[in-house]
DNA sequence: AACGATATCAACCGCCTCGTA
DNA sequence: GTACGAGGCGGTTGATATCGT
């Protein structure tokens, strides 16, 4: 654990992302308990991180969110829950962070706005277990349970995988992208086969809806923040 | 113009998982 | 088997901006 009196918080300045930049660019992304020490910073590993990843990775999209790419959040939250970084690495450019804002300040408002009953804990509808009939032991578990690596995507998670190889991250700098496209090329068919699978159950899942009484219209949320 | 209420979002915290010694 | 450290995640907070009266 850091020494917290030598650690600073708080809003960064330029001159720490600056360094937080150039050390990332020279040593890459990685050893974050190195990062301090190697930039110069008084900050900790995990701030280091944080920052790097939710504002200064290159090609981070910070604009207004589409319908579409609202429309996708819904359709995924229903499914996963608040797996923020599971639905962040479907929509290419945008942050585990940015899309749990999104949801906790727009999205989640909604229904209250609207009259509708207000999500709470005790009355959101948590992504069960599911079990896909495909044998194949995928590079991924079967179980979607927060311990499984389908939630918790690695360098093995070719869902992770696909959506680095299109937002265009992890190109240049790392060593193990070689590696990585060979899995990509095996496992994107059966990606994108599980991820079919995933948008027919949507469909279904619109009856959650109509029980837990909760509902969430892409085009208002879109409109809202779009005037 | 002033002030309080509300919204937004960057950042922190604590916990979990995984790899390794 | 287990203890430990690093990476990663979701929940939450707090500072700031914006809005309404």
């Amino acid at each position: 654990m850091e020494n917290s009196t030598d650690v600073r918080k708080g809003a960064w300045t330029k001159e720490e992302d600056a360094l937080l930049r150039d050390c990332v660019h020279k040593y890459g992304e990685g050893k974050w308990h190195l990062v301090p020490l190697r930039a110069g910073l008084k900050r900790c590993r995990k701030s280091c991180r944080l920052r790097w990843l939710n504002y200064l990775r290159p090609n981070i999209n910070r604009g207004f969110f589409t319908k579409d790419e609202i429309d996708l959040i819904v359709r995924l939250h229903k499914l996963l829950g608040n797996r923020w970084s599971l639905i962040a690495g479907r929509l290419p450019r945008r942050t585990a962070n940015d899309v749990k804002n999104l949801w906790n300040s727009h999205i989640l408002k909604r229904p209250l706005e609207r009259g509708e009953k207000s999500i709470t804990k005790s009355n959101i509808v948590r992504p069960q277990p599911q079990t896909f009939s495909n044998s194949r032991p995928p590079v991924w578990s079967t179980q979607l349970t927060r311990s499984s690596s389908i939630m918790k995507p690695t360098s093995h998670d070719p869902t992770r995988l696909v959506a680095e190889a299109n937002d265009g991250t992890n190109s240049v700098e790392n060593p193990n992208m070689e590696r990585r496209s060979l899995l990509l090329e095996e496992d994107q068919g059966e990606c994108m086969r599980w991820w079919e699978h995933l948008f027919k159950m949507t469909e279904n899942a619109d009856q959650d809806r109509l029980c837990s009484g909760l509902s969430f219209d892409a085009d208002m949320v879109w409109n809202l923040g779009n005037p």
